[in-house]
DNA sequence: CGTTGGGTTGATCGACCTCAATAAAAGTGG
DNA sequence: CCACTTTTATTGAGGTCGATCAACCCAACG
């Protein structure tokens, strides 16, 4: 499914006590001199020094499947680098509409905003593993660090972009371009942390999928059944595998 | 239709030499002493000395109706504050579908990721008046100063916010619902630059609503008539007056 | 006064939704 | 390890909301 999960998770925890190579934080619990997917998340801004302080800012943490990150409306104590695993953002309605409006994956930050209530619930879709950072002492942190802040501001100019691409895609697309969207689109992110691969991972449910992409897990199922048809891909345990990626990629590109 | 949006546009104009209080200076074009949107926009995050030194990079800059202020794919050499009048901001793809992913008000900065090339299309729906900084000039003046930084991450985190909003109003709305949460979320924009008003003014036409909300114009024009008929609103020239401004809001908080 | 762009309204159509049945997987407890 | 349940995914049949196509209205304007 997604590779190494586990190993990278249990590397983490094995390497939790006094590993902070600079020795100013014998009890810092993470291990950033040895994280595979700093240079795609905030701490690839920092130099050495810069990255031991974040460094005694930082906690391990695990999140099971299911478990909340954050919950819509709620209070937010503490922001999020995601290391390994996958997690869904979504916002509800009061009627229990649901927009999925993103998918967290290794290298990703929780909690861009650093807003004291979350506007959106976050839960873990696979075992996740984070660094956690108190809100307010990395705010206060940012503020004595202009590298990360510009690095946050440029990954959330990112967020920004894509939030407007989903726009395009909820909003003028049809179905199946929708599902072909979000699969060459996935693909691609996953390309950052674990290499390219005609394989997607798809640690979500077809409900996920339907509710980020605006639509019904029918029409979702019935989509992905018409490309596999076409023998535009296969479908695997816990993913696709794309056939033709080019021809995929020119239904996104028109 | 927008108050003093012409009015504005020509005070800028009439104080376009000399005015700079710190009288650092003297051929600066804009006169933030004297600006009324600046708490709403990036240089309220700036102290005095902070803001004359902004005002030294700014040009005053002036955009007929339909006139583009950047354009989708091509590079952007300079960013702006909006201070009077109203855009709108678009992506187009390849076959001519559009979807319409903001509209700029008083106050609005474009080009807030920054970014060499424009994903977007913006281009001005009435007379606009805007501070034009040449965008290496802005980016370099930003690392100097953390706080307008910081404030332009707060209002990407903000914009970012609205933008998920968005999908969530397209993903999971029905049509009529769609016309009301944005007219209720315009008003609340507007109610920032021009204060509280039950009549909404609506410098966009009705294609640019439906391009926002994915619809079509006719379906946008029927949710109207149907709003108007239910005697929630009345239609007036260049926007519609609430009636019932809580039983609207009623139906965007469910 | 004809033209043009924007807006409204009606009639019909179709893409996607809803409802329903079934299948396949993934837990769960003995 | 295997029944049993629960969850997730697929497929079919029929219905509906919004799209499409078309006619018409109205105000602005040269």
């Amino acid at each position: 499914m997604i590779p190494n999960r586990h190993d990278l998770a249990f590397r983490n925890g094995e390497l939790a006590e006094g590993v902070c190579v600079c020795n100013r934080h014998p009890h810092a619990n993470v291990d950033c001199a040895h994280c595979t997917i700093r240079p795609l998340s905030i701490c690839g801004a920092l130099d050495s020094d810069e990255l031991c302080e974040l460094e005694g800012l930082a906690r391990h943490a695990h999140f099971a499947p299911r478990q909340a990150i954050f919950s819509q409306d709620e209070a937010v104590d503490a922001v999020f680098n995601v290391t390994a695993g996958a997690a869904r953002l979504y916002r509800l309605l009061p009627d229990g509409r649901r927009q999925v409006v993103g998918f967290a994956i290794p290298g990703d930050f929780l909690g861009l905003a650093l807003a004291e209530k979350s506007v959106y619930s976050v839960d873990a879709l696979t075992p996740v593993t984070a660094c956690r950072f108190n809100r307010e002492a990395f705010s206060a942190f940012l503020d004595q660090r202009p590298a990360l802040l510009r690095r946050l501001y440029e990954m959330a100019g990112h967020e920004l972009s894509l939030a407007q691409e989903q726009m395009v895609i909820i909003g003028r697309r049809t179905a199946e371009e929708r599902v072909v969207c979000f699969l060459v689109g996935l693909r691609k992110r996953w390309a950052r942390v674990s290499g390219n691969s005609v394989t997607v991972p798809l640690p979500m449910t077809r409900q996920d999928i339907a509710d980020f992409l605006g639509l019904t897990i029918e029409t979702v199922s019935r989509a992905i059944s018409k490309l596999a048809r076409d023998k535009l891909l296969v479908v695997v345990p816990d993913g696709v595998r794309l056939l033709e990626p080019a021809r995929l990629e020119a239904i996104v590109d028109g």
